[in-house]
DNA sequence: GATAGTATACTTGTATACAAGTATTCATGT
DNA sequence: ACATGAATACTTGTATACAAGTATACTATC
C-alpha cells in the first residue's frame, strides 16, 4: 500500500487499510493535495493505494459522513474546508464545551478532571519542547476530548466523534505551521489550555466562557490565512519536525 | 429482501439495499425487537435478509456511527437507547436548535423561512387529519431540519445529519404511540410548533427557548414511559394507521 | 454542419471468495 | 476433577467478479 504519509505513521500502527485510507485521504484533502472540487473514482484510489475498491468505498463513506465528499452519482466530489469552514467547526466546538460546561457545573467535584487536564497539558509542554508538533496537536485534541468526555453524555460523545477526525486534521495542520511561522505561538497556546483549566475549577461560568472564546479565538488568529494559502499547506502537511 | 417492514416502505423505494437494512435494523433496535446487549452477526443478519454481507456491513458501520451498535472484534454489540437517552437526544438538539436561533438573530429577514415552516405545519394538519402517524412524523422532522438547514452553516449541518436518522427513528415511534394511547397530545405537537413560528418570527430569544424547551418536554411528557415499557414499543413499532 | 442513435468505457452496488485471526469446544493427559 | 492444547467453527477485512445503470464519444443520417 502507498500511503502520502501525510498523517503520522506511528498512530495507523494496528489500523485496517481502510483506516489508513481515511486518514490518508482525509490529510490530503485538507491540506488541499486533493484539490476542491475535483472528483475522485474508488477505481482510480484504488489503483493509486494499490488496495482493492473495498477500502476505499470505506474510507469514501467515512468522508462522506464528515463532510469532505459528496457521493454523487459518478465519483465522490471533493469539498475540502476554507477559512470560513474553519471558522464554523469552531462555532460548533464551543458550542458543544459550553454545553459541557453547564453539565460540569451540576457535578459536585471535578477534582479527576482537573487533574487528568493537569496532567495533558505537562505533556504538551513536553512536546513543545521537543518541537514536536504532532505530539502537540494529540494532547491538544485529546484535552478537548477529556473535557467533552467527563460529564458522560452519551448523544455529546457521539456528535464529538463526528467531528473529531477533522477537527484533529486541521489542528495537525495548524501546529505544523505555527512550529514554522509563528513559533512563539505555543505558549499562548498552553496558556489557553491552563486558562481553561482554572476556570473549569473555580466554577466560574464566565472565565469559562472567556477562555473558550480566547482560545479560539486565538487559534483563529494564529493560523490566519492559512487555510485559503496553498502554498503554507503544502509546507505545513510535509513538515516533519527538526529532530 | 425480507426487511421487517417498520420503517414506511415508500421512504426506502429508490434506497440500495445497504439503505434498507439500516433503515429496517434502526427501527428494530429503536423498537427493541433486536434486544440491547445482543450481538449481530454480519453473516446471520445476511442470511436473515436474504442478501450478501456487503450491504450488511455498510448497514452495521452507519449504525456504529448512530451509536445504536458497537463493531467489536467479534460481532456488533446493540446498545439502543433509554429514556435516559431520549432525553440526551433532545439535549444535544435543544442545544443545536438554540444555536441556530442566535445565528437567525443576524439574518435581516426570515420570511422565507417562516412561510416555509407554515407550510410545514399546515401539512402536519392535514397528516393529523387523516391519523397518518408516520407522515406526520415526517413533517415534524422536515421542520426543525428546515429551522437548521435556514442559516446554512455546514457544520450545524453534518452534526444534524448524524443525529437525524436516529431522532426521525424515535420520532415516528413516538407518534405512533401517540396516535393509540394519547391522541389528543397532538394538538400540542401542533401548537407547540405554531408557537415556535410565532417566537421566531418575534425574534424574541425569550420566547423561542420557552417554546423550544417547551417542545421538548411536552414530546418527553407524552411519551413518558414508552422508551424502557417494551410491550408499547412492540405495539408502536407495528402500527400502521387506522385506515 | 447539426442531430439522433448506438457503442464503449466508465460508474456504483451487490455477491462471492479467500486469508488471517479469535472464541469455543472437545478431547487428552495429569 | 481440572488444566492444557488441538481442532473446529466462527469472526473480520480485503480482493475480485458481476450486473445494472450512466456519461462520453463516435457514427450514421438528415
Amino acid at each position: 500500500m502507498d500511503l502520502k504519509g501525510l498523517y503520522p505513521e506511528k498512530r495507523l500502527q494496528d489500523s485496517s487499510i481502510g483506516q489508513q485510507v481515511v486518514a490518508d485521504l482525509r490529510m490530503r484533502i485538507l491540506s488541499r493535495d486533493l484539490e476542491n472540487g475535483s472528483t475522485l473514482s474508488e477505481n482510480k484510489l484504488s489503483e493509486e493505494y494499490n488496495v482493492s475498491r473495498s477500502p476505499i468505498r470505506d474510507a469514501l463513506k467515512v468522508l462522506e459522513n464528515e463532510g469532505l465528499v459528496q457521493l454523487k452519482r459518478m465519483g465522490a466530489k471533493v469539498v475540502g474546508i476554507t477559512e470560513k469552514d474553519i471558522d464554523e467547526i469552531n462555532d460548533v466546538r464551543l458550542m458543544m464545551e459550553s454545553f459541557v460546561f453547564k453539565h460540569l457545573l451540576e457535578e459536585e467535584s471535578n477534582d479527576a478532571l482537573i487533574r487528568e487536564l493537569t496532567k495533558i497539558v505537562e505533556m504538551m509542554k513536553i512536546a513543545f519542547k521537543y518541537k514536536d508538533a504532532d505530539e502537540i496537536s494529540f494532547k491538544d485534541v485529546e484535552f478537548h476530548e477529556t473535557i467533552i468526555k467527563s460529564i458522560h453524555h452519551r448523544y455529546i460523545s457521539i456528535l464529538w466523534s463526528n467531528v473529531k477526525p477533522v477537527v484533529e486534521c486541521f489542528i495537525l495542520l495548524d501546529m505544523r505551521h505555527r512550529m514554522e511561522e509563528n513559533y512563539e505561538d505555543f505558549h499562548r497556546v498552553i496558556h489557553n489550555h491552563e486558562l481553561l483549566i482554572q476556570s473549569i475549577q473555580k466554577k466560574d461560568k464566565k472565565l469559562v466562557e472567556e477562555a473558550f472564546y480566547l482560545n479560539f479565538r486565538d487559534v483563529k488568529k494564529g493560523s490566519d490565512g492559512l487555510w485559503d494559502d496553498p502554498v503554507s499547506l503544502k509546507k505545513a502537511s510535509e513538515y516533519r519536525g527538526k529532530q
